[in-house]
DNA sequence: GTTCTTGCAAAATATTTGCAAGACG
DNA sequence: CGTCTTGCAAATATTTTGCAAGAAC
């Protein structure tokens, strides 16, 4: 993606440029897989690790990433829907693989519709299905 | 729930006999919200938290319990289905409210027949609203 | 006596914050 | 100047393990 691309990506959603979202966001449009912390600290040369948490804090808040809790750690994605602030709209199933410890998004596998009991308000929806990959399955 | 019913639950599973592990298993049978370690470890006037700990992984295992990950914690929570070991059923959803931070089971809101691209071998699924419960949502 | 469980201590991992310096408008 | 962002350091929170003593079979 081109650095416009990621400036227009960024002011659209409202954050105010910096280099270090510029980085951050431009890691999330080349990997595949979700990312932690951790992950992003390492693949961008060892960055100030506070500085990229709050980048990521900032990202979900806006509605450019969305995340799921699996292994003990926070996985971060891209939002692929059109999220903004205050209005997650990532109802489609996560997977993560058991043996390669890497989570994904599987789109296909979406929710439309679910129907809550009464009075609850839901804000967000995470669903997680653990078990091997194709990749891993094959390698075996 | 009487003591020798949570021994018969016990050895149904095949998870040998302590008192540890009674305090734990009757703790889940009282609680209607799920519980993180932290929880237990203090319900249990602060009975030793590794043994705990072991104590989760072990009821876990052998399907007595499952969790989910929300607010950074791994929430434990007793299983209403024919869980055995490797063998988890909990496809129902379940809900973190921000406001007083309880995660509770929804299974009124269950899944069945959910289709996965091929290669995927599925073995749990955890599904979590967020949002805000009943409750929290009256007091407002 | 061999295996399983517990308790204590401490390590390992992950998340989060305070604060001062710097960047930006 | 005033606000927002960064980097460093450190605090906090949570999960996990090593090991020796004790319990159970």
């Amino acid at each position: 993606m081109e650095t416009q691309e990621i400036e227009a990506l960024l002011s659209r959603k409202k954050i105010p440029l910096t280099s270090m979202r510029m980085l951050v966001l431009k890691e999330f449009l080349q990997v595949s897989t979700a990312v932690s912390l951790a992950d992003l600290e390492e693949r961008l040369n060892h960055s100030d690790r506070s500085t990229i948490y709050r980048t990521l804090k900032t990202f979900e808040k806006k509605g450019i990433i969305h995340s799921v809790q699996e292994n003990n750690t926070t996985q971060y994605l891209l939002c692929h829907d059109h999220c903004t602030e205050g209005h997650h709209h990532d109802t489609h199933m996560h997977f993560y693989c058991t043996q390669c410890k890497k989570t994904t998004c599987l789109e296909e596998v979406a929710f439309e519709n679910l129907t809550f009991p009464k009075g609850y308000k839901i804000a967000e929806l995470k669903f997680v299905a653990k078990g091997i990959c194709p990749k891993c399955q094959s390698l075996q």
